[in-house]
DNA sequence: TGGATATGTAATCAGTGATTACATGAGTTG
DNA sequence: CAACTCATGTAATCACTGATTACATATCCA
């Protein structure tokens, strides 16, 4: 008997721990919620010791940021894919379609959008990738009502800094409002995707011209 | 000399110990973040053993959900205090200087603004108060919108509800965007008022008729 | 083969929210 | 005024947390 019978223990060395600590944060944290996490959880749940998370973090902080950064790729993603498809087409729409495609992703991982929006729980401005995601972000929603204001679709009056701005702010604001649980005409379990969907026709219809 | 001499180490019942303790709550989070604050320091600013708190609220969230119901008051004030003056005048005025007044609150008191907004850190819900000054928040909103379409001063094609609800989105987003520092291009000591007063204008010449 | 290095464990630290048993003193009642 | 009661404080303690240290083990490369 060589002493390799059954689950063999396993490798004292995980092997690729970091990707097996992210899951098991995500995992923990849609369980239980962000506030209550803790590095001991997510080890135990990887199957190792409470102080191995620390030989790859720094500190909690950086483990979420890094969580919260593998959320931000894929938020930034789904938001170009929802332009990629309308190259070229009516500025007014894709901003519309930005909006719609960062609340759908919102709504459907709040936990994630929880831990990115989150500004103590993680060190956003000490991540160079999720400040440059983000600013990456905003210059999108820069240009397209630069384009709209230059082919006249954007309504008059309307300063186009200040209209971007409010744009980013309305949009940020119904994310924010639902993983907030802020409102009493909202279910827990149910999304408002309607509400969502008036609220945004709404707005894109205010700063629209015609 | 009747023995009354010096700071005489008080009494051993603080006799107010609650409004103290809400009182160092308030001054430690503004020292060092509402995400840090523990009990023990509130207990030993308000010159009373670790345990003493918990013999006014049950835990620390009630404790903060004290600082909320108290923070709720003085918006709720202010907000109130602004369209007071106002009655009977142009409904979207009104809406813009609640707006304002929901603002400037906000970025005066930053501190507070995240107690409230919070949702992890208090027991919203659990609080009646909380509950009814925010619906009563809400209601006015609701109440101007309705007015402003009933005088034709609200632009055509824009649902009442949703347009509601985008411009309360739009306010919590730009105060929740403040305090959590989400803008690269403000700096962290100034309060973007014009940034803010740019979008607020932005916002209400966008739902407005003519 | 062997030694440097990355990556795990075990033990331990101070600080936290919370609970319990006990001490104190203010207020009431005879 | 004395004694009883009870709200309000303290002291001790618990389990848990993030974090650090010394040590163990595997991997990799000369």
């Amino acid at each position: 008997m060589t002493g390799e019978s059954l689950p063999h223990k396993s490798t004292y060395h995980h092997g690729n721990l970091v990707e097996a600590l992210l899951e098991a944060a995500v995992a923990l944290i849609e369980e239980k919620g962000v506030d209550v996490l803790s590095v001991r959880e997510v080890a135990k749940r990887a199957g190792v010791s409470p102080g191995a998370p620390f030989r790859h973090f720094p500190n909690k902080t950086a483990l979420l940021t890094a969580v919260a950064e593998q959320a931000m790729v894929r938020l930034s993603a789904s938001v170009s894919a929802a332009l990629g498809e309308r190259d070229g087409a009516d500025p007014i729409g894709s901003i519309e379609a930005m909006g719609r495609a960062y609340l759908h992703w919102a709504f459907e991982n709040p936990t994630h959008f929880q831990v990115i929006s989150s500004r103590s729980l993680i060190d956003f401005h000490g991540s160079p990738k999720l400040v440059e995601a983000n600013e990456a972000l905003r210059q999108v929603v820069v240009r397209l009502f630069r384009e709209a204001q230059a082919r006249g679709r954007l309504r008059a009056g309307l300063d186009l800094e200040d209209a971007g701005f409010a744009a980013r702010a309305f949009v940020y604001g119904v994310a924010r409002m639902w993983v907030d649980r802020h409102f009493p005409e909202w279910k827990i379990e149910k999304p408002p995707l309607s509400a969502m969907e008036g609220a945004l026709t709404a707005f894109i219809r205010s700063i629209s011209a015609d």
